[in-house]
DNA sequence: CGACATCGATATAAATCGATGTCGGTGCCTTATT
C-alpha cells in the first residue's frame, strides 16, 4: 500500500492532492506531466515512486542551491542514498559519487551536467528507472536560448534506456505544458492538472505618473504593509535602489538580491530572509525558486515581468501558509517599451547573422560560432542561441537556406514573446475582475470569489496593513524630493500619449 | 525606451547644456603544453 510507505519513509498519514494519482501513474511507468500547486510536496512524488521502482531516480534541478536544499531536506527522512553531482563538489567528491552511482536512490544534477560523457556512461551502467525533470518550465522558458542543455535533455533520456519522465511545474499555461511535453519527448503522457488559482492572494493593479512617484508609492506601500516582503525590479541597478530608499524612509530591515551577487552572499540573503532577519528584499526574477518561506505577506511588482507565467511563479511566493497576502503591481506606460528591446537583444540582428554564417562557413567549427558571434556585437545569450542552431541545421543546409530557416526562427520567437508580453499588458489595464481574467489564461474559470479578490471586486488595502501602521504623513519625505515630483508630474502632463 | 556616463562647446570662468553612446535578466560549466 502506497499508505504504508508514506508513513513508513515520511511520518505523513494522508496525501496531499494530486500525489497519490501521480505516484500511481509513475509506478505504473507512464510519462507524466504534473503541474500541482506550491508546497504541494512535488518531491514526495518522485521519492515515493523512487521507493516502489527499485532502481536509481535521476531529478534535473536548474539550480545548484535548490539541489543542496533537496539532499539535505532528504538526508533529515533519514535517507542516506542520495547526491547531488554537480560543480560546487571538490573532484574527489565527484569521482567518488561516480564510482558509487549503484549505491544511490536518488540523484540531482544540473542538465549541463548531464552532457558530461563520463557521467552518461556511469548512468547507462546502473538502471535508471525514473526521469525526473523539477521546475519542468524551465525546459520552454530557458531551453531555447539561455541554457541550450534543457532541450537536450530528451536524447539524454533515451541514452539512458528511456526510462519514464516525470516533468514536476507549479506555473505552465496550455502552450508551455505542451511545449514541455513535446521537448521531453513524453509521448505516453499523462496529465495531472491542478488550478493555479491561489485564492488568499489578492491582487491589485496601480497606474502611476513617472518613476518618481512610482518610488513613493513603493516607500508608502512597504511603510503600511504587514511584512515580510518580496519586490521585483527588472535591474540589478534598481535592486540596489530600491533597497536604499526603504532603508532611508522606514526602519525595515531590507536587502537586495540579483544575480551579480556573490554566491554566498545571495545564500546569506535568502536565509536571514527565511529565517525572518529581514523584512525586504528587492531582488531581480533571479530571486524567488526554491524560497519557501510561508509567511511572505505580500509581493510588490516595481517591475513587471515579461510574461503571465513568470507573474504567476513570483507572486506564488506570497502567503504559502494559506493566510491573506497580497500582490501589487505599480506601472507607467513608460515600462511598456523596455522589455521590448531586451527581449531583441537574445538574438543577432540579420548583418550580424550573414557576418556569423560566412565566418563559419570559412571554418566549419561549430565551436567556434559562439566566439565569432561575440566579436559582431552578439550579446552572450544571442551566440548561445546562433551556436545550437547552427551546430543543429548547418549540416544538412547550405549557408542560403541556413539564413532563411535562422531568420524564421527567430521571428517566431520573438513573436511569440511579444504575444506573451502583450498578454500581460493587456491584464494590468482590465478594468473587470482579474482573477477570473487570469483563469481564463489557463483554461480555467472562477466560480467563486474570494474574500479579497482584487482591485476591481472592492480590495481593501487596510485589510493588509501592519498593527501598528506608520501613517503617511509620517513618512520622511525631504522637500526636494517633493518639489520634483511635483516638476516631474507637470512635465509628464505634456509627454506624448499612449 | 530611459537612466546614466562621457565629451565638447560655451566663453571675462566655473559650471551647465546638449549631443552622443552604452546598457539593461535568468546559471550551469570551466579537468591547460604558450
Amino acid at each position: 500500500m502506497l499508505e504504508d510507505q508514506l508513513r513508513r519513509y515520511f511520518g505523513f498519514t494522508t496525501f496531499r492532492p494530486g500525489q497519490r494519482e501521480v505516484i500511481t501513474d509513475v509506478v505504473a511507468r507512464h510519462d507524466v506531466f504534473a503541474m500541482l500547486p506550491t508546497g504541494s510536496g512535488k518531491s514526495l512524488c518522485y521519492l515515493l515512486a523512487g521507493y516502489q521502482l527499485q532502481g536509481l531516480v535521476v531529478i534535473v534541478s536548474p539550480l545548484l542551491s535548490l539541489m543542496e536544499d533537496q539532499v539535505q531536506h532528504i538526508r533529515l527522512y533519514g535517507e542516506k542514498r542520495v547526491a547531488a553531482l554537480n560543480s560546487f563538489l571538490p573532484y574527489e567528491e565527484r569521482q567518488s559519487v561516480l564510482q558509487q552511482l549503484k549505491a544511490l536512490r536518488f540523484l540531482f544534477v544540473s542538465p549541463e551536467m548531464l552532457q558530461s560523457r563520463q557521467l552518461l556512461e556511469r548512468l547507462q551502467e546502473v538502471n535508471v528507472v525514473l526521469f525526473t525533470v523539477d521546475e519542468a518550465h524551465c525546459v520552454s522558458q530557458w531551453g531555447y536560448e539561455f541554457r541550450p542543455d534543457y532541450l537536450k535533455l530528451a536524447d539524454v533520456r533515451r541514452q539512458l534506456g528511456a526510462p519514464p519522465c516525470l516533468a514536476l511545474t507549479a506555473t505552465a499555461d496550455q502552450r508551455v505544458r505542451e511545449d514541455i511535453i513535446d521537448k521531453l519527448k513524453m509521448s505516453d503522457c499523462h496529465q495531472h492538472i491542478y488550478s493555479v488559482d491561489r485564492k488568499n492572494i489578492a491582487l491589485k493593479v496601480e497606474a502611476v505618473q513617472g518613476t518618481l512617484e512610482k518610488q513613493d508609492r513603493l516607500i508608502e506601500l512597504v511603510s503600511m504593509l504587514q511584512g515580510p516582503g518580496i519586490i521585483y525590479f527588472s535591474t540589478r541597478e534598481w535592486t540596489e535602489e530600491g533597497a536604499a530608499l526603504i532603508h532611508q524612509y522606514t526602519d525595515l530591515r531590507v536587502a537586495a538580491y540579483h544575480g551579480g551577487m556573490a554566491n554566498e552572499e545571495r545564500r546569506l540573503i535568502q536565509n536571514q530572509f527565511l529565517n525572518d532577519e529581514i523584512d525586504v528584499v528587492c531582488c531581480t526574477n533571479a530571486f524567488g525558486m526554491g524560497v519557501d518561506k510561508p509567511n511572505v505577506r505580500y509581493v510588490i511588482h516595481f517591475h513587471y515581468p515579461k510574461h503571465m507565467n513568470a507573474y504567476l511563479q513570483e507572486i506564488g511566493r506570497a502567503g504559502r501558509d494559506g493566510r491573506p497576502s497580497l500582490a501589487v503591481v505599480l506601472y507607467t506606460e513608460s515600462d511598456h517599451e523596455l522589455p521590448l528591446y531586451i527581449l531583441q537583444k537574445e538574438y543577432p540582428t540579420e548583418k550580424q547573422l550573414e557576418q556569423v554564417i560566412a565566418q563559419y562557413i570559412k571554418g566549419q567549427d561549430k565551436e567556434l560560432v559562439a566566439t565569432i558571434a561575440l566579436d559582431v556585437g552578439c550579446s552572450e545569450t544571442a551566440a548561445r542561441f546562433l551556436q545550437e542552431h547552427i551546430s543543429w541545421w548547418a549540416p544538412e543546409m547550405d549557408s542560403q537556406a541556413l539564413k532563411q530557416r535562422l531568420l524564421q526562427r527567430i521571428q517566431e520567437r520573438i513573436a511569440l514573446k511579444t504575444k506573451a508580453l502583450w498578454e500581460l499588458q493587456q491584464w494590468l489595464k482590465k478594468d473587470s475582475c482579474r482573477r477570473a481574467r487570469l483563469l481564463t489564461l489557463y483554461d480555467e474559470r472562477l466560480e467563486t470569489s474570494p474574500k479579497c479578490c482584487c482591485d476591481h471586486c472592492g480590495l481593501q488595502l487596510a485589510d493588509f496593513s501592519r498593527q501598528k501602521t506608520i501613517p503617511v504623513s509620517e513618512v520622511v519625505m525631504p522637500w526636494e524630493r517633493r518639489l520634483r515630483l511635483l516638476l516631474d508630474q507637470k512635465e509628464g502632463s505634456y509627454g506624448k500619449k499612449d
